[in-house]
RNA sequence: GUGGGUGUAGCUCAACAGGUUAGAGCACUGGGUUGUGGCCCCAGAGGCUGUGGGUUCGAGUCCCAUCACUCACCCCA
């Protein structure tokens, strides 16, 4: 048996692979307008940065991370997620005392230990973006904007977002204890999971696809009416500057974030087509995990898209992009002409000219048809006839005309006349 | 971790209720007069039917196991 990559994870190649790059480029330039500086950070981290940040009960932390001992026995984890190495990052080299500095996006792989399915895989990749600094609420807004932006600018019309506020430490656990005592209270209608979550997480009881759950927890205490003055008014000026940016968003109190680490601001952007993952993305506020990880108390706006995702809603709307279409197909009979046409290709390449040939020796026909396949437009013949003659032909596969060419100004005539059309 | 579905050519799929050399389309290679592509025609190559057992005179087909893929649950991008 040959030997095949790891359970769910996956080679990524042609043609594919060009969305993978446009995509990615997109992102870099649509963050460069923001202001946004890219941070690498490696992708194996020690255990206890993502325990500690994303939260030891949580089930990344206790499920889903690929952990394991290095030579020496430290316990190291390839990277869940990106907002703990990225604010890590920022603590150990001070980013946030750089004026200039303050927004950062990463763009790579993640890794979790789950049985994959459509829209999840154990190595997945993700667009982040981190603003570090501020507490203000025009951030979050202009943050979910930049989101929305893209999904627009990438071809993503349909997509939702959703927006939740999830109060902060100090009108969280009063909710919370309110929101249990309402639960207990149907304790015994609830399904076998909500039944637990009452217990590990009552806010998950709010997104359960139970029917009879769904009833019950219409009737339950909502976070947004529990805020406390400054949440409250924090939200209320992020819708307002969201308003500003013209997005639509829904306001979905049974939002909920699987990290410990958020607060206030909590969104997800919803898209069709991902099977039972709808979320192409999510995020929200974390103003204290600067702190938590040893920090100094600085307020921070993040959101991840999943790569992976985007694709799948791109795949049912968008069309197949071309992509490798060769400026010049140069076609060689007989060894002689083969090294003619070698080094007139590497010429025109060292020009900026997409140059394919043949390098098989083979009847003009198959090579005619490779050139056709291909898709080239121009295809440049030398045989023996045309050595004796020192030109070669060149033939137009659209209009079937076919030149002739001296084989010494075949460079110079091909690039003038390429650089031409391609204008 | 739990449950369902599916494994036949590079890809998409056939093969009545077990029965001869497992087929088709697309893709691939060559050819249809000597050196000209697409369309068409002809030919060719390509499969230990995921793997290992079992039942049977005989297994792609039935049974068991195993692996892989896939979808869903939990949870998340």
């Amino acid at each position: 048996m040959a030997i095949t990559a790891i359970k769910g994870m996956s080679d990524i190649y042609s043609p594919e692979v060009e969305v993978w790059q446009q995509i990615e480029e997109k992102a870099r330039q649509l963050f460069a307008r923001f202001g946004f500086r890219e941070l690498r950070t490696p992708i194996l981290e020690k255990t206890e940065l993502f325990a500690r940040s994303i939260g030891e009960d949580t089930d990344i932390v206790q499920k889903e991370m690929y952990t394991f001992p290095d030579r020496k026995g430290n316990m190291l984890t390839l990277r869940p997620e990106a907002t703990a190495s990225i604010v890590r990052a920022i603590i150990q080299h001070r980013l946030y005392n750089v004026p200039t500095m303050g927004k950062f996006f990463a763009i790579g792989p993640m890794f979790r230990y789950e049985r994959p399915q459509k829209g999840r895989y154990r190595q997945f990749h993700q667009v982040d973006a981190e603003v570090v600094g501020s507490k203000e609420p025009v951030v979050d807004a202009e943050v979910m904007y930049w989101a929305m932006l893209f999904l627009e600018e990438i071809g993503i019309r349909d997509s939702e977002l959703h927006i939740n506020s999830l109060g902060c430490p100090e009108c969280r656990s009063p909710f919370r204890e309110r929101l249990v005592k309402y639960l207990r209270e149907y304790e015994e209608s609830f399904c076998k999971d909500c039944g637990r979550r009452i217990y590990t997480n009552p806010l998950r009881v709010f997104d359960c696809k139970v029917e009879k759950c769904k009833e019950i927890v219409k009737g339950a205490p909502k976070v947004l009416d529990s805020l406390c003055g400054e949440c409250k008014k924090h939200f209320e000026k992020v819708l307002f500057f969201l308003d500003k940016t013209r997005c639509t968003y829904k306001l979905n109190h049974h939002l909920v974030r699987g990290l410990d680490y958020y607060n206030r601001t909590a969104f997800e952007i919803i898209a069709s087509g991902l099977g039972a993952q709808n979320a192409v993305g999510g995020g929200g506020r974390y103003d204290g995990l600067f702190k938590e990880l040893g920090g100094p108390d600085i307020p921070a706006v993040g959101f991840a898209l999943g790569i992976e995702r985007l694709l799948i809603v791109l795949k049912e709307s968008s069309p197949q992009l071309k992509i490798g279409v060769p400026d010049l197909y140069m076609i060689a009979l007989g060894e002689k002409a083969q090294e003619v046409c070698f080094s007139i290709a590497q010429g025109l390449r060292k020009k900026e000219i997409y140059v394919e040939m043949g390098y098989e020796l083979k009847s003009l026909k198959s090579q005619m048809r490779r050139a056709d396949k291909f898709g080239a437009v121009h295809v440049l013949i030398i045989g023996e006839n045309e050595l004796e003659k020192g030109i070669a032909i060149l033939r137009n596969m659209v209009t079937k005309k076919q030149s002739e060419i001296a084989l010494d100004e075949v460079e110079n005539i091909l690039v003038e006349r390429i650089k031409k059309e391609s204008e």
